[in-house]
Parts: structure tokens; C-alpha cells; sequence
DNA sequence: ATTTGACTTCGAGTGCACTCGAAGGGGCAG
DNA sequence: CTGCCCCTTCGAGTGCACTCGAAGTCAAAT
């Protein structure tokens, strides 16, 4: 259920937007990660563990479902839990690392680059045997 | 060891060229697999079981090498090996069933080429991302 | 009051694709 | 004859990333 805190703030005047928060079936039908995945990626140390309603429920902030956005980006392209781990302990250290955070995605970049243009060779000759099926049947 | 095979045939106008036949360490190093994964793709089916010498080794023909190329780009490009072994018995079946061979390269090639653009999508993403962290060093 | 359903933790199980080790044999260099 | 290396088969182990089930809690709906 999505919800919007309440503010307990008695200014008026304060426009600030109230916060979204997001339960685990929000965040799963966002992501398209199970609740099951959601909690094992927490346990894994590849997501920061979200704040806790009154009765210990999971909820997402916006920022919690970027980041989990973004970590779905690089488990799909291939970059190993131990990896997404080491880039998530950099950002949780704070400020001043950035260079190394910066050194992973890179690399990572440069192995996917590689990969997408293997793939599409591999792909160039997946067609070439479809093609010769095609004229053989023609 | 790469070995030719002589010719037993007394035509000297034979001109067909002799039969290169290779050991496993050979198809190893010509498809980056190892002696160990070639055997265990025989076993599961996705490798015609190689002719054998006098004293039971492999020996694989430049067709078996060929198959064992192609198969690699399928499976480098994500197929599963069950999807592989298929594929390969109906080569095996023979003759005839050729637009049902076509049917699993084309459902291939289309979840390669989706899988393909998501990844690209998901690459320019953490380019976005990498562009943030040099800016913001900049 | 009871049922329903979503949530919790913990830990075990699954599926895929290798990957490796043990145990033993063949043939050749020294 | 003795290493030595590569070969063989069989079967168990590994690594990764989930994936699921059990057992229990809690709150809202009927």
C-alpha cells in the first residue's frame, strides 16, 4: 500500500512534499523483483535496509526504490552481487570515494560494452545460419 | 595434436583433401572450452559423440569443430543448453525438419536482439549515472 | 470471534552450468 | 623400466542467484 506520512509539523508554511513511503508489494510491483528478492538483496548488503512502520513493515522511501531502480539496471547487465556490494559499502561510507565508485561503473561499462558487441557478432552468425536455412527452403 | 589422416586409397587422382582430425586439447583451445566441458557436453547432448582412435580417444572432425563453434555463439548468447539439445536432435533427425530447426534460431534471435536493446537501455542508464559522478568532480 | 491476507524471520532447496578430483590406462622419452 | 603426461570414466562439488516453505505475528474485514 502506498501511503503519505503525515506531517507532525505544526508550520504551516512548510511546503515541502510529503514523503511517499512504499511497502515491500509496492516496491516488488515497481521493480519487478519479488518480496522474496527484495528481502534477500536487503540480507545481501546490495540494498540499504528501509525504515520500519510501528508493527517492524518494511517502508521504501522514494530514494530506497531509485536505488534499487538503479541496482536492477546493474544485476540485468550483469554485474555480480559481490560487485553491486562493493559499489552500495562506497556509497553508505559517505562523501569522498566518489572516484572509486566511478572506477567500478566504468569497468562495469567496458565489460558490457564488450559483451553487447560479442553478442552481436554471435547474433551475425545466428542469422547467417537462419538465412541459409531460408534459401535452402526456397 | 593435430593429425592428418592418410589415405588408404591407391587413386592417386584422388584430390579430396586429407580429413583433419583433433584431439580434445586441440577443440579446447579452439573454442575456449576445456577437455572437461567437452565432455560434459557430449554427455548432455549437445555434441555429437567425436569418431574415437585405436585406443579410444577423440577425434574430432573439422564438422564436429564447426558445430562446436556454432554451439558456443548459442550458448554465449544466453540459449539454454536444453533449448541447445533440441536444436541439435533434430539435426541429428535428419533431413525434413528444417522449418522446425528455424522456428528455435528465430524465437533466439529475437530474445537476443530484446535482451540486446534492454541492455543497451540499462548501459546508457549507469552512463548517466557515471556523467553525475563527473560533474560532480569537475 | 474468526477468518483472511499480508507481513515477518530463518533456513533450506532449486536450477543452471559447469568444474573438479579420483582412479586408472596407454604410449613414449630417457 | 620408470617417469611423465595426456587420456579415459564416473560422480560429486561449486558458485551464483535466487526461490520457496514453514511457522508465526498482526490488523483489518466480516
Amino acid at each position: 500500500m502506498v501511503t503519505v506520512t503525515e506531517t507532525l509539523s505544526p508550520d504551516l508554511t512548510d511546503t515541502t512534499p510529503a514523503e511517499h513511503r512504499y511497502d515491500i508489494a509496492d516496491v516488488a510491483l515497481q521493480t519487478g523483483l519479488t518480496a522474496h528478492t527484495l528481502r534477500y538483496y536487503e540480507r545481501a548488503g546490495l540494498v540499504q535496509s528501509p525504515q520500519r512502520d510501528a508493527v517492524g513493515r518494511r517502508r521504501y522511501s522514494d530514494a530506497d526504490v531509485r536505488w534499487i531502480s538503479f541496482l536492477t539496471r546493474l544485476r540485468s547487465t550483469g554485474m555480480p552481487i559481490r560487485v553491486v556490494r562493493q559499489y552500495i559499502e562506497l556509497c553508505w561510507a559517505g562523501d569522498g570515494n566518489e572516484p572509486d565508485r566511478l572506477v567500478i561503473l566504468e569497468a562495469h561499462r567496458e565489460t558490457v560494452r564488450k559483451r553487447l558487441e560479442q553478442a552481436q557478432r554471435d547474433l551475425e552468425h545466428i542469422d547467417d545460419k537462419i538465412d541459409l536455412y531460408r534459401k535452402a527452403s526456397s
